[in-house]
DNA sequence: TTGCTGACCGACG
DNA sequence: CCGTCGGCCAGCA
């Protein structure tokens, strides 16, 4: 309908935009909030989509079930994701969040 | 139009 | 412990 306009896509960007300051999530998370836990591939395909359109969607707080940035090569440099995270005060190690179940944010729970 | 790929995750052997 | 495969949806040649 109107309000969803189906796409699987603008549910990940609402989702996203959603993640307060200083927080992460997972793909997994996002995708099992959306109701399809098998399309964790998608919610990273849909933040590299965000990224040629000026949504406003901090990707960068988006990693994998391990806290590792694995979509860092995605931000141009393979230390823009590191540095963005940490400007926010997350602690990143070896490209891995830290803190990671201190600062996970899962929307399932949080919403 | 068909087929492959992709910032993942979980299961199986 | 490690390698492999399936599943999910959308974009591109």
């Amino acid at each position: 309908m109107d309000a969803e306009k189906s796409g699987f896509f603008q549910k990940v960007y609402a989702v996203v935009q959603k993640i307060p300051y200083g927080r992460v999530t997972s793909y997994g998370a996002v995708a099992q909030y959306l109701g399809s836990k098998g399309s964790a591939r998608m919610v990273g395909w849909a933040l590299n989509s965000s990224k040629y359109n000026l949504h406003g969607i901090p990707a960068h707080r988006v990693v994998n079930r391990q806290g590792l940035l694995t979509g860092k090569r995605a931000f141009g440099g393979q230390h823009t994701m590191e540095e963005l995270l940490e400007s926010e005060g997350i602690r990143i190690k070896d490209d891995q969040i830290v803190n990671f179940n201190e600062i996970f944010w899962d929307p399932a729970k949080e919403l």
